[in-house]
DNA sequence: TTCGCAAGTGAGAATGGTTCTCACTGTACA
DNA sequence: TGTACAGTGAGAACCATTCTCACTTGCGAA
């Protein structure tokens, strides 16, 4: 349940964190904004405070429970911290948001990192392009 | 000369235009803020906007004389299109920013891309980590 | 050269995503 | 169950960036 995973990092389990957990869990699109959190909840007949979807989604990503991308273009999205890590391609003309993980490239980082001195404890890669002609919905029409 | 690269370009050769250019080509700190251009330019008595630099800065940026990179936890740097593509990796306690270029890296993108039938037209990868110990002003004292 | 005018500029207002404030509420634990 | 204190919501505040608009400037045509 998702009380459990509140209280396993030490948060308090309230009903806005609940709630936004489980929307995260449930939703459709895997990668959401702040915004469309607080929009389908209240859509959904909760009242919680966009401040709150803030805090709380803060709160995950310092636990651990959630990760948060910075898309170019775009705003900051939130996806659930599930299943093994992994980075994103983007669609530059429709938004698709794809999923990669690539052993390759995640070594090579981190001998790049320890090579210039750095312990590497984290890192950021997306890739940009378009999608191909029947899969992108932007290019019909 | 810079306004040989304005005009190659296609951009009127104008004082604030000349004046950010050079900055960028001389200033110390290879990556810059928007409001670090535009102090540096007024400590040094040139009057020009802030929205004027900002303006120049996305002409600069379409027309490929520089890039625009959004490291996390700080504003959008600029910097110089000079030299061969390169990514970054930044010590998140002193900011220190190294540049580094990885060719299976970058193979490997194309790659990924076209398996998952994208055409790639660009890519943002920055690693982030601590550098070390004697390198990182922030870790003495 | 001079002219005309489209393009560029600067000051300040507006924007928009995110964070802060503060009085009120709910959770957890004894 | 009571209580202390963390959490919440509404709206204000923040702040990087963009927009507006009256004024200026670069530059091709004459
Ligand atoms: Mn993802
Ligand atoms: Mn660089
Ligand atoms: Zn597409
Ligand atoms: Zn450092």
């Amino acid at each position: 349940m998702e009380s459990e995973e509140l209280r396993n990092v030490g948060l308090k389990v309230t009903t806005p964190r609940l709630k936004i957990l489980s929307l995260l869990e449930s939703a459709k699109a895997k990668h959401m904004t702040a915004e469309t959190i607080y929009r389908q909840l209240s859509e959904s007949g909760e009242v919680i405070g966009l401040a709150t979807v803030y805090r709380a989604l803060a709160q995950f990503e310092a636990a651990g429970l959630i990760t948060r991308h910075q898309f170019e273009g775009g705003q900051t999205v939130f996806e659930l911290e599930r299943g093994p890590h992994h980075d994103h391609i983007v669609c530059v003309r429709c938004g698709r948001v794809e999923e990669f993980y690539d052993k390759v490239i995640e070594d090579r980082q981190r001998e790049i990192a320890e090579k210039l001195g750095f312990t590497l404890s984290d890192h950021a890669l997306t890739l940009y392009g378009e999608c191909s002609g029947g899969a992108c919905p932007a290019k019909n029409g």
